[in-house]
DNA sequence: AATAGAGCCAACCGCCACTAA
DNA sequence: GTTAGTGGCGGTTGGCTCTAT
């Protein structure tokens, strides 16, 4: 990466100088009023800047080594509760920066995030001769599905199997959705049902009868997948 | 050995929220 | 209430390294 000048500001890659006198600065002024830092110290660098090498790069007790396997796991389960919140997930992984989290997850994960998306397609062509099949657990949401899914035990969305996929769609859009309350009571109720079969700590993958849509016709069948890739883009459209 | 393509990751950019004047 | 300054965040870029051909 060639050094890029602007103006009186130099860019590009940090040179073992700068680090030790960003170090220095750091240390006697704090983590704090990074363009007066940045000024303060002689460095031709911005504060943003500044800020940004401390961070990522600097900063006492950071974890500069492979993510780990629980380090991963963690990852993929937050990205899937709150989607692109790194500094959000970074928080939970102490010495672990935002960069770090976001580099790994695009390189590493997010692939694998897919793989595990893509059984979620009803992919069952052979079965029923269709097309295409709709997914249920898309950005695209087939209500009919997810409320045939959700209402065995009440559903996430409070709702009963009389009502109607378009109040299913209106309750989860809501400002007062009761779901979010709801969901932690149908975790709980599901863990424990004959109805669904359970992982060993109940937040993480769960194998429910579906009712599945496919084009005209449709089906049923047994579904394994996570409640949070049903939950989150419904969270995401609210 | 040379080259192309893919993957990785540090750094930058632009936007937004917050705060002080 | 408005404006300017600042910090924080997520998305993107681009150079380096590795791997396959």
């Amino acid at each position: 990466m060639a050094n890029r000048d602007v103006g009186n500001l130099r860019r590009g890659p940090w040179l073992e100088e700068e680090d030790e006198i960003l170090t220095t600065i750091v240390g006697a002024l704090g983590e704090k009023h990074w363009d007066a830092l940045a000024k303060q110290s002689g460095l031709r660098r911005s504060g943003k800047s500044c800020r940004l090498r401390w961070m990522n790069y600097l900063r006492p007790n950071l974890k500069h080594g492979e993510i780990t396997q629980e380090e991963e796991a963690i990852i993929l389960d937050l990205h899937k509760q709150w989607g692109s919140k790194w500094s959000k997930i970074a928080k939970k992984l102490p010495g672990r920066t935002d960069n770090q989290i976001k580099n790994y997850w695009r390189s590493h994960l997010k692939k694998k995030s897919e793989a595990q998306e893509a059984e979620c397609f009803e992919v069952t062509k052979s079965n029923t001769n269709q097309d295409s099949a709709i997914p249920l657990c898309e950005g695209s949401l087939d209500y009919t599905g997810i409320e045939s899914c959700m209402s065995g035990n009440g559903g996430i969305f409070g709702i009963s199997s009389s009502e109607t996929p378009e109040m299913c769609s209106m309750y989860a859009l809501g400002n007062d959705s009761p779901y979010e309350s709801r969901i932690s009571e149908w975790i709980s109720s599901c863990c424990w049902s004959n109805e669904v079969k359970h992982d060993e700590d109940c937040m993480g993958t769960y194998t429910y009868p579906c009712f599945c849509q496919l084009g005209s016709s449709s089906h049923e069948e047994s579904k394994t997948h996570s409640v949070w890739d049903l939950w989150n883009p419904i969270w995401e459209m609210s």
